[in-house]
DNA sequence: GATGCGATTCAC
DNA sequence: TGAATCGCATCA
């Protein structure tokens, strides 16, 4: 099953030089796809390399390491709470790094496959999470450090035209969180992972 | 070496 | 409301 979501065009290179809070603002509408499963981009966090305390840089010497030595665009697959896997990006030109985090999507293909990762039937239960679309996906730590976009089975597409978007307060961390860095689709609350807080 | 916690999800 | 479960930072 494959829903029209609109005119695409592959993400151009070098997208993600621009820095974190552009990117995740830009991913929402893209469609990402990995595999025989797509979904279009709903909900994304940006994290910023710099004077952001919520940013795995600030506290992490790996996370640091790792922006020193991979170009920007390369996956930053974390796992969290020892269950989790959640997918970032590596942004912006140097000195100015940061991470975008992919929190939800609303899934277009592949729905069959997503539902057994998953083992949850309902659409809206397989995507809307930064845990479970990964489920969902099949991307684990074998991805941390790669190149994505130059993987055969990864596609990402962005809108012709930006998507309507909405931002607020980022999820689940405890510094920094009032920094409006979340970003979702005003047209598709229903299928991200919380509620946005007005 | 021990301890504590985290960009979450699910069952109880 | 709490368990699952692991990497990493922090402190002894």
């Amino acid at each position: 099953m494959v829903r029209f979501i609109g005119i695409m065009k592959a993400a151009p290179a070098g997208f993600f030089t621009s820095d974190a809070l552009a990117c995740a603002r830009a991913l929402i509408g893209a469609e990402l796809a990995f595999g025989a499963c797509a979904g279009e981009i709903v909900e994304t966090e940006a994290y910023l390399g710099e004077g952001d305390p919520a940013c795995h840089t600030f506290v992490r010497a790996k996370a640091r390491a790792f922006v020193a030595e991979n170009p920007v665009g390369t996956a930053y697959v974390y796992l969290n709470y020892g269950v989790h896997y959640l997918l970032n990006f590596l942004t912006g030109p140097e000195a100015v790094h940061g991470f975008v985090l992919i929190r939800a999507l609303r899934p277009t293909s592949g729905l069959p496959i997503m539902v057994r990762r998953r083992k949850r039937r309902h659409p809206r239960e397989l995507c809307s999470g930064p845990g479970k679309l990964t489920a969902a996906l099949g991307i684990d730590g074998r991805h941390h450090a790669t190149d994505l976009l130059a993987h055969p089975e990864f596609r990402l597409c962005l809108p012709e035209a930006p998507a309507p978007v909405e931002a607020d307060g980022r999820i689940g961390i405890s510094r920094a969180a009032e920094l409006p860095y979340r970003f979702t689709h005003a047209e598709r609350q229903e299928w991200i992972s919380r509620p946005v807080k007005r």
